[in-house]
DNA sequence: TCCATCAGTGAACATGCGTACACTGAAATA
DNA sequence: TATTTCAGTGTACGCATGTTCACTGATGGA
């Protein structure tokens, strides 16, 4: 057979059972959430001895801390992925929608992750999550600046209308992440209740200060 | 000396040791999440044995359950003071912004255990978290459809508001709970934010079917 | 007064945990 | 080729856990 199997370095083998730890970590908190899941369980599911996993990490508050880098780097591609579509400026609610259903449902886990662990978790991953979901809404404090209605607005009240969207956001995330597979008439039913929400929050916004 | 201790009946002596261990449970919750405490560690604080626990919970889901049920009569009666003040209906938002942070100042304990535990915790906890606060929706979206701008509203898009309400109120007394003690310049801080909050939803409401 | 009830006790257990320590053997380096 | 590095192994330890079981002694009805 043309099989050419080349040998992983040791970089990229260690790179690839560090990525391993992650998922099997990523996955034993769906049930029960990560601050519940031992070292040892995170070792055995992803297939090593027990004393191995302080080969990648010192601590399971530091795997906590990985994964909560890990998930965010997933929203902030999906705002920047939201930026550079042009709908967004003309029709910005439906194309949110839109873009928080798809991307959520890709990325399931990470949503997951950071609801749960966003009012649970250890206080170090607690911090971290909400230090990051901060920088979230100043991300899109930015983009909202650029609409029509809202140019001339105080920082602080685009920061207040980013942050309305991302809570909302983040608990329509959590119904998709909840959401059982194969219901795509659940899904449309979120995605509707998600844009009258915002389009709700938006006539408030255009009524605001003008 | 005038003191007369009449020896409690072993039915209130009952009562008030299971008092005691959802008092001790509630407290312990406080720092890790009710999910992380055994069994062994409320007995401790309590004061009584480990095995004392079971005369009065099967488990420490039912103890979950329990700390529910009062958190949520907490909130219950804080929605019916705000039905019973005349203020509330020409003035919504800043006696609801009053009633939030008076009322989840007096019972950070009750808010924190439903904040957290309602994204963490068992799956009973969990699902008994999320079923009452769709009560409590259900319950502000009464008391909303008496005001002027909303009599005509269709029933879904009342409870729509109610819950944009009740779910930035959750994250507004997440805040408060988090508040270190004796600071008045961040309560009056987070209620500020609450009522601007609140304000543009409202924008929103008045907008919405006019 | 006698006796049943039952909230709380205390010892014992099997189990899973985090971590220390000495180790192996293949990959990287010289 | 000889040597070093280091990801992963295996054993062992002390400790906290949930739950069992037989118990004690005050309460309260007969």
């Amino acid at each position: 057979m043309g099989r050419v199997s080349v040998a992983p370095s040791r970089q990229e083998q260690k790179e690839r059972t560090r990525e391993a730890i992650l998922n099997a970590a990523l996955d034993l908190s769906r049930d029960h959430g990560f601050a519940q899941i031992s070292l040892r369980q995170v070792a055995r599911e992803t297939g090593i001895v027990p004393t191995a996993f302080y080969r990648h990490f010192e601590s399971m508050d530091e795997l906590g801390l990985a994964l909560v880098e890990r998930s965010f780097l997933t929203l902030r591609t999906m705002i920047r992925e939201a930026q550079r579509d042009p709908d967004v400026l003309d029709n910005i609610i439906e194309a949110a929608a839109e873009v928080l259903v798809r991307v959520v449902k890709q990325n399931k886990m990470h949503f997951a992750f950071v609801a749960r662990e966003r009012t649970s978790g250890s206080s170090a991953v607690r911090e971290a999550i909400q230090r990051e979901l901060e920088l979230f809404i100043s991300e899109l404090a930015v983009v909202l600046a650029r609409l029509p209605h809202i140019e001339r607005w105080s920082s602080d009240d685009v920061k207040m209308a980013a942050g309305l969207f991302v809570r909302n956001m983040v608990y329509r995330a959590e119904q998709v992440v909840q959401m059982p597979e194969g219901r795509p008439d659940r899904e449309q039913e979120i995605r509707h209740k998600a844009e009258r929400e915002m389009r709700m929050i938006v006539l408030g916004f255009e009524k605001w200060e003008s």
